[in-house]
DNA sequence: TACGCGATCGTG
DNA sequence: ACGATCGCGTAT
């Protein structure tokens, strides 16, 4: 079943960065559908001094994070890659949880000729997932809540068995917050 | 207009 | 451990 407003709405951006592990992203594009269970997330707040929309700082590159909870937010990095994130809170509040990692369940093949044919860790890395779901910055933006998005979460009935927390990884601001959850077992109740 | 750096990845 | 590679944010 597709997450609705209620995941989101009136909740905290750590709760929703351990709730998302489970829940599937899936992407319906022209010529196939990719799905992937959420296995790794980093929460990213208004006063945590390593997100983008830090103190309310608002730029063109990260216009999307004021946006409503349940948008995308997509951004270039390293002059190379993308990342992907969710947006988790009101409008204009600019808070969203980084998407680290995926679990394959659908479009396999598709995602390891969108991963250049290296049939190795094709998922496992915020940028690694986007390649090979192939998101750019055409996809910023989008509601994932919106019933025509081609883009969506979708609860399939998978629990972790033990969620893990973590410092984060890759920024050098605030690096003492445990935000970064993990779950590498799941169970289909 | 100029410059330094980054929520990474792949190779060695 | 390190190089690739370029848009963005901040300072001039």
């Amino acid at each position: 079943m597709r997450l609705k407003e209620n995941f989101f709405r009136g909740r905290n951006t750590i709760d929703i960065a351990k709730d998302l592990l489970g829940k599937v992203i899936v992407y319906n594009s022209n010529t196939c559908v990719l799905k992937g269970i959420i296995c790794e997330t980093e929460a990213y707040t208004q006063d945590d001094e390593s997100c983008h929309a830090y103190g309310g700082r608002r730029t063109k590159r990260n216009e999307v994070m004021f946006y409503r909870y349940g948008h995308l937010y997509i951004y270039f990095t390293y002059g190379m890659y993308y990342c992907a994130n969710i947006v988790t809170d009101d409008i204009g509040k600019g808070e969203a949880v980084l998407i680290r990692s995926i679990i394959p369940i659908l479009g396999k093949n598709t995602m390891i000729v969108n991963r250049k044919g290296n049939a190795k860790d094709i998922t496992n890395g915020p940028s690694k997932f986007c390649m090979a779901f192939q998101l750019n910055k055409e996809h910023n933006g989008i509601d994932l809540l919106s019933p025509t998005s081609t883009i969506y979460l979708d609860d399939e009935s998978y629990f972790p068995k033990e969620i893990i927390k973590s410092k984060r990884i890759g920024i050098s601001k605030a690096i003492e917050l445990e935000w970064r959850f993990t779950a590498k077992e799941f169970e289909r109740k």
